[in-house]
DNA sequence: AGCACGCCGACT
DNA sequence: GTCGGCGTGCTC
């Protein structure tokens, strides 16, 4: 018998085309079956959705339902909760479901036919089916460290309640082992049970992977633990995804895109660094991979943790107590072990003690320093106290970090005579001058272009660099330091002692793939003195013998007209100076140096006392003040034109028909009351690539409203491109609780 | 998004 | 004479 079934296929949100899609089958198929379909001209990948609904009998001219071609046999149906996980984040982030459900699956599962997955599927079978013998329990190779009694707090609290969590730890306070340690009480306790454990970077999840294969390999076979991120070849991600989707991998390590993994047994998710702002996806469904963490956890009945030593203000928001609204449960390790904790009465913490949220003093924690660059000479790169501080951990054969946020060796060329600078001919922004291949490069669109002896509009040979990046910051220091001498290194080469090595971490010099933890092991191996980075080197990594961490010049994101800028510069400069001494030894003489024009501002004074609380809540109460997030929602739609008055004109329209025409529907008028549209403006950076680029927010005290309002107003959306106001129109999208605006 | 069809410039 | 540029239009 002939069934009609629902299915999902992928098509793109502003296509005219659903992407739910109907289709005759002669087996009734439960939903979420993976099957192939024909498309058009071409077979594709869809995932039954539903069977005989109101879509597959009703409207659709039953001549053009096509039949499918096959089901992909040995892959079991999506769970239900997985439906709903991709049910709710294409609502939530106003795309369709087909695109997200699609999207969501390894790519090679789009791209395999039915029988080269069956292929497939046999292979990793047969590989997988032998060791199953070797599954020995043996004692675990890595020997479990004792838990410090503010661990064995957190641990217990997240055992016995429901959560969701939010782990406030110290840098070095330990939170990875409490991970290793929630995950193993899961594991145990049902031998199907799986855990799911998000980093926001692909670079972190090499030393991630190997703790916990150290971990748990030893009790639970290789094959438990598996990685999922868009680092790794497609056929290395689908061998991942279907080991999740079996249950076969009991532990998935992942970066955003495993938010989504099918996992039929999952029971605890982790959510590490949950401030870090690579959650948010930022192309297609530009998704939060930390919220839809929380709500999958409720879905799926999973305990949901989430860890940072400076959370993000919306997740610290949530987790004020209970009593005035806080959804999540706060848990607090504000010491760094092996660091002796101050002497207390108690044997140790109790549990109120570990959730008390205000800062104690900082215990090993490293000494912020602030050095005034308003009493340095003017223009100064390095100030002469930081200089000396470096130049004692070289005497000291300790090593020091210096960070700068820009890479290049200078972000603009200038020519004194003319008044030219290095735009880019494509958008608009500065060209950066690298000046390891003399080129000068868009780091927006990616042109390149070499450069130029003289400058182009007058021709004069004197143009000049302004301002640094990176690559001039590792130039000009070890200019600096060309007399400084390395000590108890006399060789014949160098009878003095060896001259200082300085080395520069950012994305140049780590775009080959190994090269990142290559030049980390060089660190790590003491062959460098001085690190110049980027953000790169300030994250995750363990530096054990870094002393000294300087913020050469970070008060760019004090006057920033983006709300979130101080945020992030707080945590970036926490994260940095948990980069110092990590080695407990050190972690007394270490030190992080802010070299800034602004010492007294409150910012600064709340990194000096490590103290995270009241940094987050004076922004809490600023945010509160002038009506933003977390205090109220927001949305973006975006839209691209070869002109800026285009895409302006079609984002006006849109907002004109929200008011005029949705304002006659029935029953609308309470949520538009609810909702704020803003002008259309040119986005930041206004043209990227030749496309003119406009925005437009959209704000509500009311999460729900919004979500309503942006739910219904798509249809708007939709046929104001259609009408003369979208000509010209290349695309439009949307971003619900957007990250920067 | 793919992948067709469709109508105009330089090549074996 | 064909190969191929990317401009519209459709896909259950």
């Amino acid at each position: 018998m002939t069934h009609w079934l629902c299915v999902l296929v992928q098509t793109p949100a502003h296509a005219a085309l659903g992407s739910v899609l109907s289709y005759r089958s002669q087996s009734l198929l439960a939903p979420g079956t993976l099957v192939r379909v024909p498309l058009g001209q071409r077979e594709t990948l869809g995932v039954v959705w539903d069977a005989e609904s109101a879509h597959a009998t009703g409207e659709v001219d039953p001549g053009k339902v096509r039949a499918i071609v096959g089901v992909l046999e040995g892959i079991a149906p999506l769970g239900k909760s997985w439906q709903q996980l991709l049910t709710f984040a294409a609502q939530y982030y106003q795309r369709s479901v087909g695109e997200v459900a699609l999207a969501a699956l390894p790519p090679q599962l789009r791209e395999l036919s039915a029988q080269q997955v069956q292929r497939r599927l046999q292979r990793t079978k047969a590989k997988v089916a032998p060791p199953e013998s070797a599954q020995v329990l043996q004692a675990p190779a890595e020997a479990v460290p004792d838990l410090s009694p503010e661990q064995a707090v957190v641990v217990q609290q997240i055992q016995t309640q429901a959560g969701p969590f939010l782990l406030f730890g110290a840098t070095g306070s330990g939170k990875t082992e409490v991970y290793l340690h929630s995950v193993q009480t899961v594991l145990i306790c049902d031998p199907q049970s799986q855990a799911l454990v998000m980093v926001p970077e692909i670079n972190l999840t090499p030393q991630l992977e190997a703790r916990f294969k150290a971990r748990f390999a030893p009790l639970y076979g290789e094959d438990a633990v598996v990685s999922l991120h868009s680092g790794m070849t497609n056929p290395q991600r689908l061998k991942s995804w279907l080991a999740a989707h079996s249950g076969h991998a009991r532990i998935v390590l992942g970066t955003r895109m495993a938010v989504f993994a099918s996992m039929p047994q999952l029971r605890l998710i982790i959510v590490d660094e949950e401030h870090d702002p690579s959650y948010k996806s930022s192309e297609g469904a530009r998704y939060s991979a930390r919220d839809l963490a929380v709500y999958r956890g409720r879905l799926d009945g999973a305990k949901v943790v989430l860890g940072s030593a400076t959370p993000s203000l919306e997740s610290w928001h949530h987790s004020r107590p209970a009593t005035e609204g806080g959804r999540y449960l706060r848990l607090h390790m504000p010491s760094r072990i092996g660091v002796p904790t101050a002497p207390t009465d108690e044997a140790g913490p109790t549990a109120q003690q570990a959730m008390r949220a205000t800062a104690a003093t900082p215990q090993g924690l490293p000494l912020v320093r602030r050095v005034d660059m308003n009493h340095q000479p003017r223009n100064a790169v390095f100030s002469l106290p930081l200089l000396e501080a470096i130049r004692e951990r070289i005497a000291r054969g300790e090593q020091s970090m210096v960070f700068l946020n820009r890479r290049g060796y200078a972000p603009v060329l200038h020519c004194s005579d003319c008044g030219w600078k290095s735009e880019c001919p494509h958008c608009s922004a500065f060209r950066v001058f690298h000046k390891i291949d003399r080129t000068l490069r868009c780091h927006h669109c990616g042109f390149t272009e070499r450069v130029p002896r003289a400058c182009p509009t007058c021709g004069n040979p004197d143009i000049a660099p302004l301002g640094r990046g990176t690559e001039r910051l590792e130039e000009h220091l070890a200019e600096l330091l060309t007399d400084t001498r390395r000590p108890n290194t006399v060789s014949e080469e160098f009878p003095d002692g060896e001259p200082v090595r300085v080395t520069r971490i950012d994305a140049d010099t780590t775009r080959l793939k190994g090269e990142l933890q290559s030049q980390l092991a060089a660190v790590h191996a003491g062959d460098v003195d001085v690190l110049v980075g980027t953000q790169m080197i300030a994250k995750g990594h363990d530096f054990r013998r870094i002393t000294l961490v300087a913020a050469v010049n970070p008060d760019g994101a004090l006057f920033s007209s983006d709300f979130r800028a101080p945020e992030r510069l707080f945590s970036l400069l926490m994260q940095a100076a948990g980069r110092a001494g990590r080695d407990a030894a050190l972690g007394e003489r270490s030190e992080v140096w802010i070299q800034t024009f602004q010492p007294a501002h409150p910012l600064y004074a709340a990194l000096k006392r490590h103290d995270y609380p009241a940094f987050a809540a004076a922004q809490l109460r600023e945010r509160e003040q002038a009506g933003l997030p977390p205090f109220t929602a927001q949305a973006l739609v975006r839209a691209e034109a070869r002109a800026q008055e285009v895409a302006q004109a079609f984002l006006n329209a849109a907002s004109g028909a929200a008011r005029g025409e949705m304002g006659q529907w029935g029953g609308w008028a309470p949520v538009l009351d609810q909702i704020t549209l803003y002008p259309a403006v040119p986005m930041s950076i206004q043209r990227v690539a030749n496309i003119e680029r406009a925005q437009m927010l959209i704000e509500s005290p009311s999460r729900t409203a919004l979500q309503q309002f942006l739910s219904a107003w798509q249809a708007v959306l939709h046929a104001t491109r259609q009408s003369p106001d979208g000509k010209g129109l290349i695309r439009w999208a949307i971003d619900v609780d957007p990250l920067a605006i």
